[in-house]
RNA sequence: GGUCGAUUAGCUCAGUUGGUCUAGAGCGCUGCCUUGACAUGGCAGAGGUCACAGGUUCGAAUCCCGUAUCGACCACCA
């Protein structure tokens, strides 16, 4: 009968989650500890935990929590972005649904709702972090609309207009119609989608003749003032210097030559519309076009365009083509695929408008961002990710960033107009002040100043983020001692919106806020590296959202498998930069997972092998009795073995090698400690002597804080119940494991046992001979093999593992026995069964045969005097050792073949 | 069109500056095992010309060149 015993992670995560909270551990004050200090990316206030959180900010727990076990002052500050565009889409619909229209309401009254709406569902990501394990210092949570980090983006604004960072200019920009705002060129997502091209002809004036010309947006053509073809374009020779006539509005329209125009795309001839079109703006301003604004700022036809005034601007498509049919115009309709941008936050058609935007000049800051990754002072993770920095941050890409949104949720731009003029200033007060100065008006009240209704892009303050956490911008008092911080972890995806950026604005301000000694001698940098993650792909490979519903539910996630279950499975397949193919298909209407995730489920697992681990080393009975040699021996082994899975784990984590990291202890865990370790020494009486039982829990002790940063939750409980005795310290706090020297030879000589033990094995299975029948073996006599029995508890545990009623030294070769190679030691292995000793013969040439080609490939390489001349003195000794192995099990095979 | 990256076991992926790589892990697969940690387990096994073709090197999964396929990012073809 065997009893299923399973781990349940939901109450014990939930306890030590709170029982951490209790003893305050996440929180963070200036000491005189070294400080390590992390700024959580903050998620969007609407937002709700996904895949690409979970990863990230497991990745950052690990972080953090391995620098507190190092006894670092370890302070991950959480918090929120107010998300200008996205949270004021979404209090829109909600109020729309509520019936009340945005415009109905006050500046103030909808900033009401809509800190209202944020109270209520503001909290609730970081709420779902706490699930996973986020040990976040939680009293420092913030959110960009805070009043000191509002304070923050305004002052800085002001910084940077005095510096001449900022101007106003009225240019093409991208309009989201739905939002009524106008977006960053990053913030417009193209995508592939099926459209018309509508060739439509303009008859040439005082003719009738016509050319025809293609476009993919006829309700546009009432804006056209131009119309261009390529100066080389035999078909239209004739027409250079003349004009057409614009059907419907019947104006009269200059034809211009260009050799932007493509010769062999549509008809080769092009309507010029500069109002509605980047590029025909840019011929426009070349060729001093007529700009006519048909469209109104939602989307709709105005009085100028004189036909379908009033519709939307897709109606009026229809309602256009349709008078161009009737009227004969419209010569064809073609279908073809072409990049359409929607807005990256409501996803309706970008429509390009002409509009007056604050700018932000980006030259210089793009080449300090630059010069900071390129010296080192700010590293990537992977390295690789600076190729896509520096193709955004080149000269030739930089374009000035857009910081004006004509939105009301965000920190509204603290200029102020009095006609013509502007005053930029922190305060109404403080712009009144230098008007009246300007204008020379004292008398001038602020009622006649108008201040800007736009507000800033959610980016210009998340961008002062790693500074703006610790009020830097108020006083240094905190900035001086977290910043810089250490590491930032993030998606490649918001590389240019917000990594660089930071950059940028840590360089520009942090020596004024820290003095210029304390910059220098801290680094001006606002972080010393940035582990990049990989995107969460679903299995199709597509990136996860939202909108795709292709994401699974993760408190779901967390509550089947665990919070260490699924961070296990983040991980385990997360080399830094490497996107993620989340395994378990997910239904795209429920969002449940349909499937089992085998990368979470062997966390999962892992956890539970964890558990009875413990269970087993809890049920022994301590005895006060000496420990005997294979007890000794076997510790002496762990420990060994143990040291050196700390230096690795140390190495990977220099590396931020985290993956790596943590299958190096998974293997070590499972493999090393529960497969071999407990096995040699589980007692079959039940009783351990103490000084055995005290090393095993000094190694499992070790284990679970290396393991803490993964999988916090199971590792503080079994700490818990390994130290029962010594109630007072938690795992999470305990002290990371320093690397003691180890003798590598006895791990090699272990090796051997455990190629002994499996080799016997193989034996049994092949030879179908149950694993607990005794059987005798006896070892060619060597100066190795003798040394090997000599070993104080070797014969015990081989004996014990592979059950063998004889292990001993033999001068010939037993009756009745086959022979297999341990190493480079001939190990012969009697049975009772008959040996079809033909076979066995076979099997050992074979092996023979593949030795030697070996050895052949081995010598070749040492009888060539450039690789031993030239490679690593290790490398050759290495080489000199397969050699020498080789040799030996070459001639104790043909021993014993005779 | 430009740039960057990828291609390793049936699947998903590791493989750090070229040298214990005679290429690993998990899952899956095959066989045996339920005598007290764990069947969410144990033991053993099968499975890879490291995409293809060349080059550099004493030595290449790893560096270089080319080809193929896939992907991502950027770009003004209406």
């Amino acid at each position: 009968m065997s009893t299923t015993t399973v781990y349940s992670s939901q109450d014990v995560e939930a306890r030590w989650y709170q029982h951490w909270l209790n003893k305050d551990y996440f929180h963070s004050e200036p000491d005189d500890r070294e400080p390590y200090t992390i700024v959580i990316p903050p998620p969007n206030v609407t937002g709700v935990l996904h895949m690409g959180h979970m990863l990230n900010n497991t990745i950052q727990d690990i972080l953090i929590r391995r620098a507190r076990l190092l006894g670092k002052n370890a302070c991950w500050v959480p918090g929120t972005d107010h998300a200008s565009i996205a949270t004021e889409a979404k209090v829109v619909r909600q109020l729309r649904e509520q019936g009340i229209k945005k415009s109905d309401l006050s500046r103030d009254e909808f900033m009401e709702h809509a800190f209202a709406w944020k109270d209520k569902y503001g909290g609730i990501i970081l709420e779902q972090l706490k699930k996973l394990g986020a040990s976040c210092d939680w009293e420092r949570t913030r959110f960009t609309m805070d009043d000191e980090m509002y304070k923050a983006v305004i002052k800085v604004f002001v910084e940077l207009h005095q510096r001449g960072k900022l101007y106003r200019a009225l240019r093409m920009t991208n309009w989201d119609p739905e939002a009524q705002t106008v977006l960053s060129n990053e913030e417009v997502i193209f995508n592939d989608e099926n459209s018309n091209l509508y060739h439509v002809r303009y008859r040439v004036e005082g003719t009738d003749e016509y050319i025809v010309i293609a476009t993919q947006r006829p309700e546009t053509i009432m804006a056209d003032t131009g119309l261009a073809v390529h100066p080389d374009d035999e078909r239209y020779q004739q027409f250079h210097g003349k004009r057409v006539i614009v059907p419907l509005v019947e104006r009269s329209i200059p034809i211009i030559t260009d050799d932007y125009v493509e010769l062999d795309f549509g008809t080769g001839a092009l309507k010029v519309t500069p109002a509605h079109d980047p590029n025909d703006y840019e011929l426009g301003q070349k060729y001093g076009l007529e700009v006519i604004d048909t469209i109104t700022a939602d989307g709709r036809m105005n009085e100028k365009a004189q036909f379908a005034v009033g519709l939307e601007r897709f109606e009026a498509r229809k309602e256009i083509v349709k008078l161009l049919k009737e009227q004969g115009d419209l010569v064809e309709i073609t279908t073809y695929r072409t990049r359409i941008g929607r807005s990256e936050r409501t996803n309706s058609v970008v429509e390009p408008r002409l509009t007056l935007q604050w700018f932000m000049k980006m030259d210089e800051f793009a080449a300090t961002a630059l010069e900071a990754v390129h010296s080192g002072e700010v590293k990537f993770h992977p390295a690789s990710m600076v190729n896509m920095f520096e193709s955004w941050l080149k000269p030739e890409n930089v374009r000035d960033w857009c910081v004006s949104r004509q939105l009301w949720w965000g920190q509204r731009i603290p200029a102020w107009y009095y006609g013509e003029e502007v005053f930029v200033a922190e305060t109404a007060d403080e712009a009144l002040a230098q008007a009246r100065e300007r204008l020379a008006k004292p008398e001038l009240q602020l009622s006649e100043l108008q201040q800007d209704e736009d507000v800033l892009d959610t980016w210009c303050s998340s961008w002062l983020w790693p500074m703006s956490v610790f009020d830097g911008f108020k006083d240094a008092k905190e900035l001086a001692y977290y910043y810089p911080t250490n590491d930032l972890v993030t998606g490649w995806d918001i590389m240019f919106f917000w990594v660089a950026r930071m950059i940028m604005a840590g360089y520009e301000f942090s020596e004024e806020l820290l003095g210029k000694q304390l910059a220098e001698q801290k680094g001006r940098m606002p972080f010393r590296n940035v582990y990049f993650t990989g995107m969460v792909r679903d299995e199709k490979r597509r990136k996860m959202s939202k909108s795709l519903g292709n994401s699974p539910d993760a408190i779901e996630l967390l509550e089947r498998y665990g919070a260490d279950g699924v961070r296990f499975g983040m991980l385990s397949s997360a080399a830094a930069g490497n996107d993620i193919v989340f395994d378990a298909p997910i239904d795209p209407k429920t969002g449940k997972v349909d499937n089992e995730s085998k990368l979470c489920d062997q966390g999962r697992r892992f956890c539970n092998k964890l558990f009875n681990a413990n269970r087993l080393i809890q049920g022994w009975t301590v005895v006060e009795r000496d420990p005997s040699a294979e007890e000794e021996l076997a510790a002496t082994w762990l420990e060994a073995r143990l040291n050196q899975t700390i230096e690795s784990v140390n190495a990977g984590f220099d590396g931020y090698r985290l993956s790596e990291v943590m299958m190096n202890l998974y293997k070590f865990i499972w493999g090393d400690f529960c497969s071999w370790y407990l096995e040699i020494i589980k007692p079959a009486d039940g009783e351990l002597s103490r000084a055995t039982y005290d090393r095993t829990i000094a190694a499992f002790e070790q284990m679970m804080t290396l393991l803490h940063p993964f999988m916090p939750f199971i590792t503080e409980e079994i700490w818990h119940q390994l130290r029962e005795r010594n109630e007072g310290e938690d795992c999470i706090v305990s002290s990371w494991p320093t690397a003691q020297t180890f003798d590598p030879q006895l791990l090699q000589r272990f090796e051997l046992l455990q190629s002994l033990v499996s080799g016997v094995r193989e034996v049994r299975k092949t030879r179908n001979i149950r694993e607990r029948d005794p059987l005798d073996l006896y070892f060619r006599r060597s100066d190795i093999s003798q040394a090997l029995l000599q070993l104080e508890g070797w014969s015990a545990i081989a004996q014990k593992l592979a059950y063998l009623r004889t292990l001993d030294l033999a001068d010939a070769q037993p009756e009745n026995s086959l022979t297999f190679l341990v190493s480079t030691e001939a190990a012969y292995l009697v049975l009772e069964e008959t040996i079809d000793v033909v076979a066995e013969r076979e099997k050992m040439e074979t092996e023979l045969k593949r030795l030697r080609g070996f050895l052949i490939g081995v010598e070749k390489k040492l009888g060539n005097e450039r690789f031993v001349s030239g490679a690593p003195a290790e490398v050759v000794a290495r080489e000199r050792q397969k050699l020498a192995d080789t040799q030996e099990k070459i001639r104790q095979l043909e021993t014993v073949l005779g």
